[in-house]
RNA sequence: GCCCCCAUCGUCUAGCGGCCUAGGACACCACCCUUUCAAGGUGGCAGCACGGGUUCGAAUCCCGUUGGGGGUGCCA
């Protein structure tokens, strides 16, 4: 049987890292199989909550991330499935309407007790009316055994499995049913999501069960594979209110799709050998569910900021350069990061120089919203005037004003202005002052680039030209 | 409260009874290289939660304890 997987987001708010990871792993396993299908089913049957936009949100994620899916599909275009089903299932004997609320039910079991349903409307025989809703009946005994290909057989105490509501008073189905129904409907294969949805399983094992037989349908119910959760510093799960969750903001930041995927690869699973830098053919290749490890993973963003660096540095050139644009070219680029603020006019920007620059600063980032600030003095008529910087290596320095003055004087003899003469030059001047060229450079850079650090100084300087290269010198000077 | 899951360096993990003197990666520290910062190289620090079993032998299997976490909606 081919694999069907599918990622069943719902359009609530930004899309989280953890959904990537689980999309991920869902489209490896359908990868895995030459007539594998992964669908995209958005889950937006719950009005209050959900938003066009974050639909929108889903879709921009996924088509970032490289995902290719079968869809996208909407889980309220199968409302008539999931009516059908409630109306079998109701037949059958299944369900129950209920009418309580939920002030109700606690009243009923006085302040402070456990949560859950009483079963109060159990044996009422309720008619439907237009506050209703519609309970399963569970059993009272058993244990209910849930297939899962990451933990092995999780088995639940049927007891604590309380009467839960299939359908709003309204009618619509709820989550509950409406997930089991589309899951039947699309012949899904393996559910494979977040632990967090655990406990939900039994519940869904259940409606199988019962919409099997209250249909005479045989649609053998899908495996099961719980995702270890993906939590932060405090061992909590990854929340949308507190923790940076947003996959957009890690695109808006520079993250390389290549490094953010092999890094949610890594949430729980491992390639063999030594190597943890994979490509996702490896992955593919590689990835088994039973290899899936059980307990909660800290989304380090340290560590994925390594490996984008890593994958910075692997890019060529010319592609370096291109994906640099939303950040660097304030013209036509094909994106832009949100909040994105023009680092410096059109006009002097240089796309050329920016291609000459790569080399110096391609090894030096991490994030790609890092490299605007690493060439913003080649495209400012000044260079950010960092007085902290300008202090510590200029006015504080006994021989700052000197060494920036032998500086101008040298460069502007210099025959050549490339970076071996300013090199060379720099080194001499150093020693006639008696200073390391580490200790003679410090006060140069500050003047010429506004920052202490930066990409290498000569290579810049012979890049930037003599003449503005001399012009900061001399400003530098005139502010000491 | 109840149900369920989990437990190897700070973090992500390898390990599926002897190959473990517990391996790698990130982070951290030191040194080297060096025009700052990076990158790169070398080395270092650091872990099997605890207690019982089972076994000739346990990080690996079983039980318990402790500790974390998830769920417990007319949300998904």
């Amino acid at each position: 049987m081919p694999v069907r997987v599918r990622l069943a987001p719902s359009p609530t708010g930004y899309f989280h890292v953890g959904t990537a990871r689980t999309a991920l792993f869902n489209w490896i396993l359908a990868k895995q199989d030459p007539e594998g299908v992964f669908i995209l089913r958005v889950e937006d049957t719950d009005p209050e909550r959900n938003r066009e936009e974050w639909v929108e949100a889903i879709y921009a994620a996924m088509a970032w991330l490289g995902l290719d899916y079968t869809g996208p599909f909407r889980q309220s275009e199968n409302a008539p499935s999931h009516a059908a089903a409630l109306e079998a299932l109701r037949a059958a004997g299944s369900l129950y309407y209920c009418d309580c609320t939920p002030a109700e039910v606690d009243a009923r079991k006085g302040a402070g007790a456990p949560p859950g349903y009483d079963g109060f409307c159990r044996e009422r025989g309720l008619a439907r009316s237009a506050r209703t809703a519609l309970r399963l009946r569970t059993p009272d005994e058993g244990v209910i055994v849930v297939p899962d290909l990451v933990r092995g057989e999780v088995a639940f105490q049927a007891s604590a499995i309380d009467d839960f509501v299939v359908a709003r008073s309204s009618g619509e189905a709820l989550y509950a049913l409406a997930n089991v129904v589309d899951d039947r409907d699309d012949r899904i294969t393996h559910v494979v999501r977040g632990e967090e949805h655990l406990a939900n399983a039994p519940k869904q094992m259940l409606l199988w069960s019962a919409l099997n037989a209250a249909t005479g349908l045989e649609v053998p119910p899908p495996v099961f594979a719980h995702l270890p959760l993906l939590v932060n510093e405090q061992r909590k799960k990854l929340s949308k209110r507190r923790d940076p969750v947003a996959l957009e903001m890690y695109r808006d930041q520079g993250y390389l799709v290549g490094a953010v995927l092999n890094y949610l690869a890594l949430l729980g699973w491992s390639p063999r050998g030594e190597d943890e830098i994979v490509d996702m053919a490896t992955v593919v290749e590689q990835f088994r569910l039973e290899d899936v490890a059980h307990s909660p993973a800290f989304f380090d963003v340290r560590k994925l900021t390594a490996f984008n660096g890593a994958y910075v540095r692997a890019l060529s050139p010319e592609g370096f350069a291109e994906l640099c644009r939303p950040w660097v070219d304030p013209g036509e680029v094909p994106w832009r990061p949100s909040g994105y603020r023009p680092a410096w006019d059109e006009d002097h920007y240089d796309a050329d120089l920016f291609s000459r620059l790569v080399p110096l600063i391609q090894e030096r980032v991490a994030r790609l919203d890092e490299v605007p600030a690493m060439v913003d003095f080649f495209f400012l008529d000044a260079p950010a005037h960092d007085e902290a910087a300008f202090d510590q290596a200029v006015r504080r320095d006994p021989l700052g004003r000197a060494v920036l003055e032998a500086a101008a004087g040298a460069y502007g003899a210099l025959e050549g202005f490339t970076a071996e003469a300013l090199h060379a030059t720099t080194l001499e001047l150093a020693g006639s002052l008696g200073l390391t060229l580490r200790k003679a450079q410090a006060p140069i850079r500050c003047a010429v680039t506004g920052r202490l650090v930066g990409p290498p100084l000569f290579e810049s300087m012979a890049l930037l030209g003599r003449e503005r290269t001399r012009a900061r010198l001399a400003a530098a000077l005139a502010r000491a």
